[in-house]
DNA sequence: TTAACAAATGCGAGTAATTTGCATTTAAAT
DNA sequence: ATTTAAATGCAAATTACTCGCATTTGTTAA
């Protein structure tokens, strides 16, 4: 490893450390490494996956649920509905996107809307019983040309 | 009841046989019960509130959600993530609309954006890994106006 | 530094939603 | 009316997730 990616991954970590500091949590290794694999890999996880990424970094299961439904009450997380059997979440940070899900073969891809924010509004607007919108799902459903080839 | 309403009913449940012929069912009452319950209440429905409202005629559980399921393959019911603990299914009809969801207290407003067969358009045409888009999810989630009093 | 305390974790048991295997029943084709 | 594959009910199994509690750990303040 050289220097640069040695202080880089530092101050990544760093970066880490603040987000937990900010929201008023304990800084441990266990909320660090998660955070870590989120920000690493830009894809929809949910626990198991996580647990997975974390292998040699061993999380208790339970502590990672706790953590992934709190961060998202936080706001660290956003939570991700592909209808599939578990909860899936993505970093929640600037790089904002929707998927596109292929029902066959699971297969995802990023999708970028940029007129979901105004579509909220008018929810908002034409809406009788809300005052607040804090999050939207969003995702499409189809399938992928590898498996419309089939 | 009049013989107006007997009319409507009887026509109503041909609509449903109907449904079930051209998707290669057989016809069972089961299957009509289900779907008549999703024909008049046009709200998000998940197993266990069908199984209540087919309270006399009773189907067990493991039957219905067979059925859903099924059903949802079929097109004929459209699954909605509404992020709570069960999953949720709407007749997938002429009357295609999205939710508004509180994250205290669940209550549901139903919210209609007419634009998202474009965006769901554009999207298609941005990606790069798909040919064909069936379906989509859109709900947005935030605080109603009663629990934002609290 | 260290003592003290609340927060966080691990572990195991528990829960709720959903699925599955299989024997029985039933709709529909012949 | 007979036959057959599909559909159902029942009970057991599975899965994702949660909870209680004893122990550990990060942080605060002396």
């Amino acid at each position: 490893m050289k220097k640069g990616d040695k202080n880089n991954s530092k101050n990544k970590d760093e970066a880490l450390v603040g987000v937990l500091r900010n929201n008023g949590y304990k800084v441990t290794q266990g909320r660090i490494s998660i955070l870590e694999v989120f920000s690493k890999y830009h894809i929809p996880l949910n626990a198991e996956s996580v647990s997975g990424y974390l292998k040699n970094k061993r999380v208790d299961v339970a502590t990672i649920y706790r953590t992934l439904k709190s961060f998202e009450e936080k706001g660290i997380l956003r939570r991700v509905d592909l209808r599939n059997d578990s909860v899936c979440f993505e970093m929640n940070d600037s790089h904002h996107h929707h998927h596109l899900v292929c029902k066959k073969c699971g297969d995802i891809e990023d999708v970028d809307v940029c007129e979901i924010d105004r579509l909220s509004k008018i929810a908002l607007k034409n809406s009788l019983k809300f005052k607040l919108i804090i999050d939207h799902s969003l995702e499409f459903f189809g399938v992928c040309k590898t498996c419309n080839k089939v």
